[in-house]
DNA sequence: TCTTCTATATGTCATATACATATACTGTAC
DNA sequence: GTACAGTATATGTATATGACATATAGAAGA
């Protein structure tokens, strides 16, 4: 197994490599991709969690489910998937941790890229809350009034 | 080409088959695939226009970016991929317009099922906001404090 | 021994969005 | 008449995501 985080540790990431490409844009440079400044709620919830505290991958999964009251409930595989891609590009940094019992425990660390990409995720969030404010009136409203006119068409 | 319509004005789809699947689960019965129950704003929107009135793909995506104060700008690839699917599980209803200058239109109808859609769109839009907005807290809560504790770590 | 919990990790599938293109018809500017 | 812009439908492709299944391994208890 390779271990990133040391050979991340040698060539450190400047301030300006850091472009916060998941919540903006894919990395060809395009939009492509699902959840492209759409969806996605695991990567913000793992970054504000690493950004109370370190820890490793399991832990972090209860931490969020715990902050968010139960709302944000990540899947395992993608949560490891997730931290091990933030690691790549310089958002979270990792370690084994030594001399504990039990299964081996991957132990990670936010950076102030991390936390700087925390902070754009929000510019984010927010906006996607007002698009589906904007959404939810709008189906709302033509729910309402479905009753009154069914058959006239657009030309 | 295959006249999709014509096939299903046949076999009409019972009130039974009205499983909204796209908002609650994947075709196997299970939640796999990005945005089901998460993503996915075109699809409502689409709904939501044609509660409205009838009209062809061109001028629905007009209508949604129009009704959304242009929160919601659909792909007209995808669209036209959505309205076909919407229309394979009877949800839509369509036909060619004749008579008309210009390049085709096909022009699309709400069903009654459809309706019954949005309105179970409705729930999951809602339901989505919730967790946003829990999201949004957690975030700014921690980002608020960050400066205050940097250097302490979970067990 | 078997099961359960903890912990990390990979494989696979379906979907949504974004973007590039292809096509065809119409009207207009040159 | 040709080139171009607008209208309209459609396919191809890339990518991220979430959901689920599964593999692995250590530790603790029945």
């Amino acid at each position: 197994m390779v271990d990133v985080a040391s050979e991340k540790q040698a060539g450190r990431q400047t301030a300006d490599d850091c472009r916060p490409r998941r919540c903006c844009e894919s990395g060809d440079g395009t939009r492509r991709g699902s959840a492209v400044g759409r969806g996605s709620y695991v990567e913000p919830a793992l970054l504000a969690a690493l950004s109370v505290s370190a820890g490793h991958g399991y832990d972090l999964a209860r931490a969020i489910e715990e902050m968010t009251d139960g709302e944000v409930v990540p899947d395992a595989g993608g949560l490891y998937r997730i931290l091990r891609r933030l690691e790549e590009d310089g958002f979270v940094t990792s370690e084994w941790q030594e001399g504990d019992s039990g299964p081996q425990r991957r132990s990670y660390q936010i950076t102030a890229d991390g936390r700087a990409l925390l902070a754009h995720w929000m510019v984010h969030l927010e906006e996607r809350r007002r698009t589906l404010d904007v959404l939810i009136d709008v189906v709302r409203s033509v729910s309402s009034s479905a009753d009154a006119d069914t058959d006239q068409g657009r030309q």
